[in-house]
DNA sequence: ATTAGGTTATACGTATTACAAATTTAATCT
DNA sequence: AGATTAAATTTGTAATACGTATAACCTAAT
């Protein structure tokens, strides 16, 4: 096929161009993490194009995280940071939120904390145990009118087995799950409080199965935890 | 604590300032989605700043996807795409792209693919189905030279099962995971020729599975399958 | 009445120039 | 040598101008 009429207004425009080149020596790690780039001027002589142009695509570069820029100083290339990575989920997520949203989180939190609990009891560390401990502590002299609190705490708690995992992997990926459930307080958790005991009794069971490490205990005490929660939310919701 | 002595020159730039207005806007639907912004030349006498500044802070929000630029048109509030959202997640997995994180991954897959076959052969409509057993098909007259296409199809194969749980927050999670895989091709699938006999069996009984609803089986299936993948994954690295 | 064609107003893209503000570097002084 | 000051460098903001894409409107020919 002969491409002669091909398009021609693709509008691309200048600025994207330039950050695709910025972002491919970032990528290809000729500018390594930390390398100070170029000055403006000298970017804009190297590209042949406007201040404004190339400016524009350093914006665009700075918000996605790939680049800090320091006034006076320079621009560097700049390590993502893991809030940087989430923080176009967490939004997506935000714009997104409703009550179908809400039961899709709380089928993968079924789904996928029962393992976690028992990856958590093999590479658990010491600072995790304690974590989970305090956690519990600060959960049973939580007041009870404090129903944020409560739920904050509990989320929590779940998070931080999460951490314990110590697979940065399943760190990233569900931390933005995590960070949706604070939302979710108000919408359905408010029937918590009769939970209380029972809660508190479940994580005392699944944080002594995983200081024992003792995986399949943990899998299964976690798994009873989250089928009741399940339950709950059913229930709740049928009203 | 008295602020007597904060922070004066936190240098947040008034581009960020316009962005962050604008970003709220969007964020408590002030500005609903697919809404127009107002022109450039009214943002600033709103705002009352250069088109400099505020074309800046445009800028970043478009390479974030909040917003949609046409040309000649006007701006809009644009639906935030899938691919927007774990763009940066990705590129935060490229980065750092190394044996580490692969085991990581690895390890990831084989915890959660066995509950997510489960919930997908609950979940599956015809037309996953249909995917899947193409898939098989071509994996079978798949060139065995080809390592690259073998590879990318089996990465396929496991994709088609988390998307057929048909659960959104599960798809957004695992979609960086297995998007990540093909990288991984060259550090360590190479010897999976000798395995391909074996993943046809296995995939052809998760396929089953699934097609039967049989819970059960399809999580049984898939942990056979992703336990002997760890085997073999692990026998290679320690050469 | 419909449609092809052109006109015009509007809106975003790029370029240029100028100056402000923060930082770094170099020079100067003690 | 160390501290202070001055100069140079670098990014931030502003203002102006022109290019180009889009959409709405108008006109004339079919």
């Amino acid at each position: 096929m002969e491409d002669i009429f091909g398009k021609i207004g693709t509008t691309v425009t200048l600025s994207q161009k330039i950050e695709r080149k910025i972002e491919e020596a970032i990528r290809s790690k000729k500018l390594p993490l930390g390398a100070k780039l170029p000055s403006e001027k000298e970017l804009c002589e190297s590209f042949a194009v406007s201040r404004t142009a190339l400016r524009e695509a350093l914006r665009r570069l700075s918000a996605r995280g790939l680049i800090e820029i320091k006034k006076g100083s320079g621009m560097y290339v700049s390590e993502i940071k893991i809030e940087d990575a989430i923080s176009s989920l967490n939004l997506y997520y935000d714009l997104k939120f409703d009550s179908n949203l809400i039961s899709h989180i709380i089928e993968v939190r079924y789904l996928f904390e029962p393992e976690m609990a028992r990856m958590a009891a093999k590479n658990r560390a010491e600072e995790d145990l304690l974590l989970l401990s305090e956690n519990i502590k600060f959960f049973k002299q939580c007041d009870a009118d404090n129903t944020q609190l409560e739920v904050d705490t509990d989320n929590k708690f779940h998070l931080t087995i999460a951490k314990a995992t110590h697979n940065p992997v399943i760190i990233l990926s569900m931390e933005p799950i995590y960070s949706l459930l604070p939302r979710m307080r108000d919408q359905f958790y408010g029937n918590l409080s009769g939970e209380k005991a029972h809660t508190i009794e479940a994580h005392e069971k699944i944080y002594n199965a995983i200081k024992d490490q003792d995986s399949d205990r943990a899998y299964f005490e976690m798994k009873k935890h989250v089928d009741r929660t399940w339950e709950v939310y059913k229930k709740h919701f049928e009203k």
